[in-house]
DNA sequence: AACTCGGGGGA
DNA sequence: TCCCCAGAGTT
C-alpha cells in the first residue's frame, strides 16, 4: 500500500498545486462557492457529467431554487422537467429526496460533518468528499474519473480502476497525498489537471510539469493507463411507439417499471426483443389488447436510433387516429398543454414537435 | 462484485 | 463506433 516514496508524493502535491495557483485551474461558477446547497446541487449534476453539459442546468436551477427549501417545496413534475435530457434520472428523485430532508428534518441547514453529508441519499464517496472538503474545509480527498487517471499514470498503478483493490488503492493514496489544510485546493487542482492536461486521449504530457517523474510517461504506458478490466456489452431493443390522438389529446404513461427513463413520460408503448415491422406490430395481440377500439393509420416513422451506455434503443413511431377513446387504463390521454409539462426521454422529446405538431 | 442507470462530445 | 464524463444505488 505505502510503496511509493514520499519524495515522489510530495514532488506530486508540490507540481500540481503549483500548477493551479498558475491560473491554469477551470473557471466555473461554482469555483470558491462556500454555500454547502449549491455545492451540492452541482455535484449531483455533474456525476457521470461533462462540466459543460451540466453547466446550463445548474444556473437554471440555481435560479429557480436558490435554497435548498425552495427545492424541497417545488413540484416534482416541475424539477423532472427541469432535469430532462440531463439523463441519470435517479440523481433527480433521489435530489428531490435529500432536498425534503434538510428541508424538513435540520429545517434547511446543510450537515456539516463528513458522516453525515455522506449519509445523505444519491451522495456517495467522491460527493461526500467534495462538499465537505469545498465548503468546510475538511480533509477529504475526492475520487472521480479524472483523480484515478491522474494518479495511476504517474504512479504506474497497473491494478484496473474498475475493481475494488484498484479503487481502494488509489482512494488511499488519493488521502494520503492530501494536503490537510489546502483540502478544497489540491481537490479542486487535481480533477481539472485531469481535464486540462491528464485528459483520457491525447494528453498534453509535452506541457506537463510532472513529466519528468510521471511513470507512465517514462515507461511509455500514458496510452494504457489507466487499465479497465471490463468490456462494455450492449444490448438491442426495439422500441415502437404509439402516437394516437382522440379529439386533441395524446395518450401517454409514465415510466415506473424497474428499467430505463424511469419517472419520465412516454407514448404508447409495445417492445419487442428482435427487428419486427411495424405491419407486424399493427397486427399483433400486444396491439389489440391496448388499441382497443376503431383506428386509422396515419404515419409510419422511419426507425431512430438512440445510444445509451448499455443498450441501443431503435425506435419507430406509429401515428394513428382513434375513432374512440380508449377502453383501457394503462394510459391517459393527455392534452398538448399538458405535454409540455412532462419531462421525456430524448428519442421521445427530439421528436415530439413533429410527432404532434405543438 | 457485478449490473444498471443517459446523453453528449471527442477521436 | 467506442470511450469517457466532478458516481451511486441495487442486486
Amino acid at each position: 500500500m505505502d510503496s511509493f516514496s514520499s519524495k515522489w508524493q510530495a514532488f506530486f502535491v508540490k507540481k500540481l498545486l503549483n500548477w493551479n495557483h498558475s491560473s491554469n485551474f477551470r473557471s466555473m461558477p461554482w469555483k470558491f462557492e462556500k454555500d454547502p446547497y449549491k455545492i451540492w446541487l452541482s455535484e449531483i449534476m455533474l456525476q457521470q457529467t461533462r462540466v459543460e453539459q451540466g453547466l446550463t442546468y445548474y444556473l437554471k436551477f440555481i435560479e429557480a431554487f436558490p435554497t435548498v427549501t425552495d427545492l424541497a417545496n417545488a413540484p416534482e413534475k416541475k424539477v423532472f422537467k427541469m432535469w430532462e435530457g440531463l439523463g441519470y434520472y435517479s440523481r433527480c428523485k433521489n435530489l428531490l429526496t435529500t432536498a425534503k430532508t434538510i428541508s424538513n428534518e435540520s429545517n434547511g441547514v446543510f450537515p456539516n460533518t463528513h458522516a453525515e453529508i455522506l449519509s445523505l441519499t444519491g451522495v456517495g464517496p467522491y460527493t461526500a468528499a467534495a462538499i465537505a472538503s469545498f465548503a468546510f474545509d475538511l480533509p477529504y480527498a475526492v475520487v472521480d474519473g479524472n483523480v484515478m487517471r491522474v494518479l495511476s499514470r504517474f504512479f504506474g498503478i497497473e491494478i484496473p480502476i474498475d475493481t475494488t483493490q484498484g479503487k481502494k488503492q488509489i482512494a488511499h493514496l488519493a488521502q494520503e497525498l492530501l494536503p490537510t489544510h489546502q483540502s478544497a485546493s489540491f481537490n479542486q487542482a487535481i480533477m481539472d489537471f485531469g481535464a486540462t492536461i491528464c485528459k483520457p486521449k491525447n494528453p498534453i504530457c509535452l506541457d506537463c510539469v510532472m513529466q519528468k517523474n510521471c511513470i507512465a510517461y517514462n515507461q511509455q504506458l500514458v496510452d494504457v493507463l489507466p487499465l479497465k478490466s471490463k468490456k462494455l456489452i450492449k444490448k438491442q431493443r426495439w422500441f415502437f411507439y404509439i402516437t394516437a390522438k382522440y379529439k386533441n389529446q395524446y395518450y401517454f404513461r409514465n415510466r415506473t417499471a424497474k428499467d430505463i427513463w424511469q419517472n419520465l413520460h412516454e407514448f404508447i408503448l409495445i417492445e419487442k426483443s428482435s427487428r419486427s415491422s411495424a405491419d407486424t406490430i399493427i397486427n399483433s395481440a400486444e396491439w389489440k389488447k391496448v388499441i382497443d377500439v376503431p383506428f386509422e393509420l396515419l404515419e409510419v416513422s422511419n426507425p431512430i436510433n438512440q445510444q445509451l451506455t448499455h443498450q441501443t434503443i431503435t425506435g419507430t413511431f406509429i401515428t394513428i387516429q382513434l375513432k374512440a377513446p380508449l377502453q383501457t387504463n394503462m394510459y391517459a390521454p393527455i392534452t398538448k398543454k399538458q405535454i409540455q409539462q412532462l419531462a421525456f426521454p430524448k428519442i421521445i422529446s427530439s421528436n415530439l414537435n413533429w410527432l404532434i405538431n405543438l
